[in-house]
RNA sequence: GCAGGGGUAGCCAAGCAUGGUCUACGGCGACAGACUCAAGAUCUGUUCCUGAAGAGGUUCGGGGGUUCAAAUCCCUUCCCCUGCACCA
């Protein structure tokens, strides 16, 4: 039997295109719907459903313009707000902004200086003349600032966040709320008091010392280190400190190295009198209580010769002439241990003292002198190799540090791991008054006002306790039971709390916060006001009504509100504690990677401290980075970071929410890339023309076809909704945008036109975009005659009835023909004249099921089925042919996976399905195409192949 | 110091918990073709190597091991990156 062949008018290429004139004019339409979202007031927080879920992102600080890479986490958000809309959940999406701490400040100090970048980038914003000179004032930063996130940035992206409740940390309101929480804290006795060293500025006061580097000119990578500065003395009992990092060393002391170019200074120290360089007496000063300077000074020279007592050990040794000895590095003062000190061991040799080394420490990899082997190694010669020194020490001090034992010199500490045992060698010689501590920086931090940055000792300073036993411990516990996201991030958590340690809660200075309930003048730092604060959310929305006054925001009332505790003194407080109920816990809190070990550690740990434990968070998403080009992290400084209001119009709001769920995990840094981003807006218009052409199609049934259609689709749709409960969201949409635009291709493309069928398939589609590309979904809405927003409707559900198993086979049967065909074509390299395929006969057919049944039992073996078969009298005349099929597709059968053996059992009539795409077939590969079933007569098969058939792979000829 | 993350084809990036269905999702780029006045638009195909019949071979930082079977488990080694200390 032979069929007529037809070719068909491609619609892809033909209809559509010339739509071409018809574009997609995203910014109007964006602005649409949102206007008509906002109006409508869909995104104020209803409770309706009885059922609820809670999420924000960790609100952001208010420090200047954002870019596109904050988007990110706020996509994130909204998306998972959207869907959890969609699947019938009341939800309460609020955002607020952290106004507390530094930044502000600093952002209007620019501005008051008239900071020319400051200045230039307000203006390139649009800030009004008129705003920017009310900008040197840090609340007026917070307003300005608040405005553009939410008008600019969140209302512009279509954020269905609750406005209504927005909140900062500044406000009278939220203050009283902080203090509530601080006596809560107090009461719990998690408020503690001990001595701090924090840097600060002489001129400025604290300063932070960080990579953004907001305070300081130089030196924001600085690491704070803890120097020993062991006490030797001198014969006039004048102590000469050695500061060093490794006090464990002392047992190898055999000199002491001064600098005989500095001039040295004295000071009275607890009583003592030091010898040291002018530097650290000031260093001394910000650190110990009793440092007074006096008048007499050393030239190091004059020291030079003397000896001095090694404390703990008391041995006499000589100071020698060391000129690498720094007077600006901790005490100027260096004690030599050349045996594990590469510096000293070079320092020594060039010295030509006749000294021995003398090896304290006994480590895999080293002989006698560790120092002298690593300088050998590295062919050190001289002090003034410092980059080689460097590497040479860090060698040895790892090394020592991780695998070296202290050796029998060591009287007590002997046998014992270096990395055991050295801040017990510290702690015993501070007891013993023949040691202290100095903090320094691993390098020089400069403040802003060219002043160099000490470390100042704060003596009583208010901890909150986060190394609590309990507290810790309660908090882990709790951490096992939460919807934690990326699961590696759950398995940290609690580690990073027992690693959590006292946080300083308080500093003085003009910053922005909640004053400290307990020391007048201080203000609680901002991360330790950012606790509890989605609590607040449910409070801001009576603030903001003018409801709730500042003055009835009594402890009273937070003990009524949040523990339950107490009776209500009006009906209001009532009501809002039948909020607090209904909307607490957060179910998730969404934030950036770098509130890991930050922000999220103190939430948990103070929820459990304070807050019922119903109330506990449920759950937590981190997600990572958007960076620049070169994995830098986008920052303002660095510049290059593309602003959000420009973007919005260059890409479309929607191509930028799927550039963010697509482009990589939730769980990596993606790269800002302007490309990238262009092909997600081009997709927008894309999926817009295809949608609007549909309809021009002209109505035509093709059963087996439209029924594949509608059964993949809810294969999606089982893949996305899995997806999205577990927030993998690159998952989801890379199903909704690309894998279904791919489907509804092959669909059109095969010929299907199934007006019924496709419309339903549209709007299902549509819904299924909508909580990520939330504007394109409403229009397309609208073109599908609706009158209500996609957005309040209901989120497909997956429907077991449409799946059509059979349908789906014939499909991949299809296509593997057309993949076979192409693969016989790339390597013969021939141009087809004409295409025979043959289907493969009933006994093949019947055969491999039996296989599949087998196999699905997990007992197919080969020998007994052959067996079986020829006890079958129909089959046993094929003989040899059934033995050589069976051997063939035995392998194959097992590897089948259990979804595919089901589905491969349902009887498929291949050679209809093939028939039944005869014309696509033709078409795909401009030729004739015939279809034969093995079992038919007078089959057309010159070149012997239809004993190749095997089922779901049938025998081809080409010619 | 303490704590953590990662090395996958030209690039980005899934997969690794529960080993086989992994030549390894998807995207980008590149190449070819289609449609076009044209396009950074769209559609189709190809994109590790070999191959004139639908096949075979080699890959997931390096080395070793467990296993019938490893990107996935174990050991070892090299290399990148991040967080924290009054930034938030």
């Amino acid at each position: 039997m032979r069929y007529e062949i037809l070719y068909k008018t491609n619609l892809m290429s033909d209809k559509i295109t010339s739509m071409d004139e018809n574009t997609y004019n995203y910014v109007s339409i964006e602005r649409k719907w949102q206007n008509k979202w906002f109006e409508a007031n869909i995104n104020v927080a209803q409770r309706e459903k009885q059922k609820k879920f809670f999420l924000h992102f960790a609100y952001p600080g208010v420090s200047g313009y954002l870019h596109v890479g904050h988007m990110r986490g706020f996509t994130y958000c909204d998306v998972i707000a959207r869907y959890k809309r969609m699947i019938g959940f009341d939800v309460l999406f609020p955002a607020g902004f952290h106004a507390s701490g530094i930044p502000s400040v600093g952002f209007a100090k620019k501005v008051e200086r008239q900071d020319e970048d400051t200045l230039r980038l307000l203006k390139q914003s649009g800030c009004p003349e008129k705003v920017i000179k009310r900008l040197t004032d840090p609340v007026e930063v917070v307003k300005y600032f608040s405005s553009v996130y939410v008008d600019k940035y969140w209302k512009r992206f279509g954020f269905l966040i609750d406005y209504t409740r927005q909140m900062n940390t500044i406000s009278e309101g939220y203050k009283k709320f902080i203090q509530w929480q601080f006596h809560q804290l107090h009461e719990k006795k998690l408020l503690i008091q001990k001595p701090h060293f924090a840097p600060y500025c002489p001129n400025c006061g604290p300063v932070a010392v960080d990579k953004s580097e907001t305070d300081v000119a130089q030196g924001g990578s600085a690491e704070i280190l803890d120097f020993s500065v062991l006490k030797f003395t001198l014969n006039d009992g004048t102590i000469l400190p050695a500061a060093t990092l490794r006090p464990e060393t002392i047992f190898g002391v055999t000199n002491m190295w001064v600098n005989p170019t500095v001039k040295y200074h004295t000071a009275l120290v607890n009583n003592e009198i030091w010898i040291c360089s002018k530097e650290c007496i000031q260093k001394l000063s910000y650190q110990h209580d009793n440092v007074q300077p006096l008048q007499k000074t050393i030239e190091g020279k004059d020291l030079i010769g003397k000896t001095c007592i090694v404390p703990e050990i008391n041995r006499e040794v000589p100071i020698l002439a060391g000129v690498f000895a720094d007077p600006t590095v901790a005490t100027g003062i260096v004690m030599s241990v050349p045996a594990h000190a590469p510096y000293d061991w070079i320092a020594l040799v060039e010295s030509k003292e006749p000294i021995e080394a003398i090896k304290i420490i006994d480590v895999k990899g080293f002989g006698n002198n560790p120092a002298k082997e690593a300088c050998d190694h590295l062919g050190i010669k001289s002090q003034t190799e410092t980059e080689k020194l460097n590497e040479a020490t860090d060698m040895v001090y790892k090394k020592e540090f991780h695998t070296g034992i202290l050796n029998e010199k060591c009287g007590q500490y002997a046998g014992i791991k270096i990395s055991e045992i050295k801040d017990t060698v510290k702690n015993d010689l501070i007891q013993k008054s023949l040691a202290t501590t100095m903090k320094e920086f691993s390098e020089p931090v400069i403040c802003r006002c060219k002043e160099k940055v000490m470390i100042k000792q704060i003596p009583d300073q208010w901890f909150i306790k986060y190394s609590d036993a309990h507290l810790t411990q309660e908090s882990k516990d709790y951490t096992a039971s939460m919807n934690i996201y990326p699961q590696e991030y759950k398995e940290d958590l609690p580690k990073i709390l027992d690693w959590f340690g006292d946080r300083a809660a308080i500093r003085r200075g003009s910053w922005l916060g909640t004053e400290f309930p307990y020391k007048k003048d201080w203000i609680i730092e901002p991360i330790s006001d950012s606790t509890l604060y989605p609590a607040y959310y449910v409070l801001s929305s009576y603030v903001n009504q003018n409801k709730l006054t500042v003055t009835e925001m009594t402890d009273e009332f937070f003990d009524y509100v949040f523990l339950g505790i107490g009776i209500p003194k009006q009906p209001l407080w009532q009501t809002i504690q039948s909020d607090f109920n209904y909307w607490y816990p957060v179910d998730i809190n969404l934030g950036g990677k770098e509130h890991k070990t930050v922000h999220f550690p103190v939430y948990i740990m103070n929820h459990v401290a304070i807050m019922p434990e119903q109330k506990r968070p449920q759950g937590i998403f981190v997600h990572w980075w958007v960076t620049q080009k070169g994995k830098e992290k986008i920052s303002k400084s660095k510049g290059g970071a593309e602003p959000i209001v420009e973007a919005a119009v260059m890409y479309g709001v929607d191509a930028m929410r799927l550039y963010y769920l697509h482009i990589g995990s939730p769980f990596v840094d993606i790269e800002w890339d302007p490309d990238a981003v262009m092909k997600y807006k081009n997709r927008m218009a894309t999926i817009w023309r295809l949608v609007k052409q549909l309809s021009i199609l002209k109505d035509q049934q093709q059963k087996n076809l439209d029924n594949w259609l509608k059964s993949i689709l809810q294969r999606r749709i089982q893949k996305i909704l899995t997806a999205f409960e577990t927030y993998d969201l690159r998952v989801s949409s890379n199903e909704i945008f690309f894998e279904i635009q791919k489907d509804l291709q092959w669909y059109l493309r095969r010929g299907g036109a199934n007006k019924k069928v496709l419309e339903s398939y549209i709007r299902t589609w549509i819904l299924l975009m909508a909580p990520i590309t939330p504007h394109l979904a409403e229009e397309l809405w609208e073109t599908q005659g609706e009158k209500q927003f996609v957005s309040n409707e209901s989120y497909p559900v997956f429907n077991a009835k449409d799946i059509s198993e059979k349908d789906e086979v014939g499909e991949y049967l299809l296509t593997k023909v057309i993949d076979d065909v192409n693969e016989i074509i790339k390597v013969t390299k021939m141009t087809p004249k004409k295409i025979c395929i043959y289907t493969s006969p009933a006994w093949k057919q019947q055969l491999f099921r039996k296989a599949l049944e087998h196999a699905a039992q997990k007992n197919l073996n080969p020998g007994q089925l052959i067996k079986e078969t020829m006890d079958d009298p129909v089959m046993k005349p094929l003989g040899q042919q059934v033995s050589q099929f069976i051997a063939k597709i035995a392998a194959e059968v097992k590897t089948i996976s259990e979804n595919d053996c089901t589905r491969f059992m349902i009887p498929l009539d291949e050679k209809k399905h093939l028939t039944d795409a005869i014309s696509y077939l033709s078409e795909v590969f401009h030729c004739p195409v015939e279809i034969y079933g093995a079992d038919d007569a007078n089959v057309y098969d010159p070149a012997k192949k239809i004993k190749f058939a095997t089922p779901l792979r049938p025998a081809l000829y080409i010619e």
